[in-house]
DNA sequence: TTGTGTTTTATTGCCTCC
DNA sequence: GGAGGCAATAAAACACAA
């Protein structure tokens, strides 16, 4: 394709009656924009500027207020046309506040903007094309961080209710384990009890590990006898049945003693590693905190693993720990 | 002064629209 | 098919630390 680009800089396309044309009505028009002394426009040394033969900066609407100069430093700037040069400070402060307007130029507002500035309209047109890729990176810009905020938000709202939940477990496991002394005070039986009764393998599934324990192969009398009392303050229902993480298709099993016992053993593997954790941790110190609980009166399946819980109502309640 | 990173200006190639 | 927009990129200009 032939280079859109090369239409001004020293090229034929621009000869020039066009640069005194441009130049001239540039000054005209920025006059009236800037006030008569419009030298500040066009230039000081901090504007647009290129490196001279002698490696100096000048800036080329600088060369243009000294009249007797003029036409060879409009040469000298147009003869070194191939290089870059930046807009001016005012320059660019125009095209703002005509980009603030409009971010997009019709054809005859181009030409006009060119013809105000002393530009080409195709240098006008590049800057628009620049600026609206810059707000596009900005805007892109702005919209993660805000995103990013929502998500920061989100995660720290998520891990609130996380503390929240493993605190109510822990209560809840308190509670339970409170009960389930009370109730052995009181010679009632613990889900160890009658596994020790029925003299059977008790196979439990567990649907959530802690809410949904439930005891297919308990004889039912025995089931009865543990639907009793203010159990169910402890019910299951506590836990967030919903969560992710417990789900229906969780279950575990064991078998007697001196079987290979598995415990919780999961289905699923979205039970993050923390949760684990923090789930064991949980259970532990209310272990430690318990310590009446003694291995004997538990099927414990391994030597380091206790058992907590009790069934209530029609569903169990209970939890393994290591 | 020089090396290096950033910003700005300009080019290129592709695409869409009229 | 030409004009113009956009994304990607080159390259000059600039800023700044060492």
């Amino acid at each position: 394709m032939m280079a859109r680009g090369m239409l001004y800089g020293g090229g034929s396309n621009f000869d020039q009656k066009q640069r005194d044309m441009y130049f001239s009505t540039a000054k005209e028009h920025l006059g009236s924009l800037f006030g008569p002394d419009c030298s500040s426009f066009f230039g000081s040394s901090s504007m647009v500027s290129f490196r001279g033969v002698n490696g100096g900066k000048r800036s080329f609407f600088d060369s243009f207020d000294q009249e007797d100069n003029e036409a060879d430093e409009l040469g000298e700037y147009f003869h070194q046309a191939e290089k870059k040069r930046r807009l001016t400070d005012n320059q660019v402060q125009f095209l703002e506040k005509c980009f603030g307007e409009e971010n997009k130029l019709e054809p005859e507002r181009k030409v006009q903007l060119a013809k105000e500035l002393g530009l080409q309209p195709r240098q006008i047109a590049i800057w628009f094309q620049n600026r609206r890729a810059r707000w596009k990176t900005k805007q892109l810009e702005k919209e993660y961080e805000e995103l990013r905020n929502r998500y920061d938000d989100l995660k720290s709202n998520y891990n609130t209710l996380l503390k929240e939940k493993e605190n109510l477990r822990v209560e809840v496991f308190q509670l339970t384990d409170k009960l389930l002394v009370k109730e052995k005070g009181n010679g009632q039986l613990t889900l160890c009890d009658i596994q020790k009764q029925s003299n059977a393998s008790v196979e439990v599934t567990v649907a959530d590990p802690i809410s949904r324990v439930e005891l297919s192969n308990v004889p039912s009398r025995i089931l009865k006898q543990q639907k009793q009392e203010d159990l169910s303050s402890a019910k299951s229902d506590v836990f967030d049945s919903e969560s992710p993480h417990y789900t229906d298709k969780r279950h575990s099993t064991f078998i007697d003693q001196g079987d290979s016992a598995r415990v919780f053993e999961t289905e699923q593997s979205d039970l993050s590693q923390d949760d684990d954790e923090n789930f064991g941790k949980a259970m532990l110190s209310t272990a430690n905190l318990l310590g009446k609980v003694e291995d004997d009166d538990y099927p414990a399946t391994s030597s380091n693993m206790h058992y907590f819980g009790f069934p209530s109502d029609d569903q169990g309640f209970g939890f393994w720990t290591y």
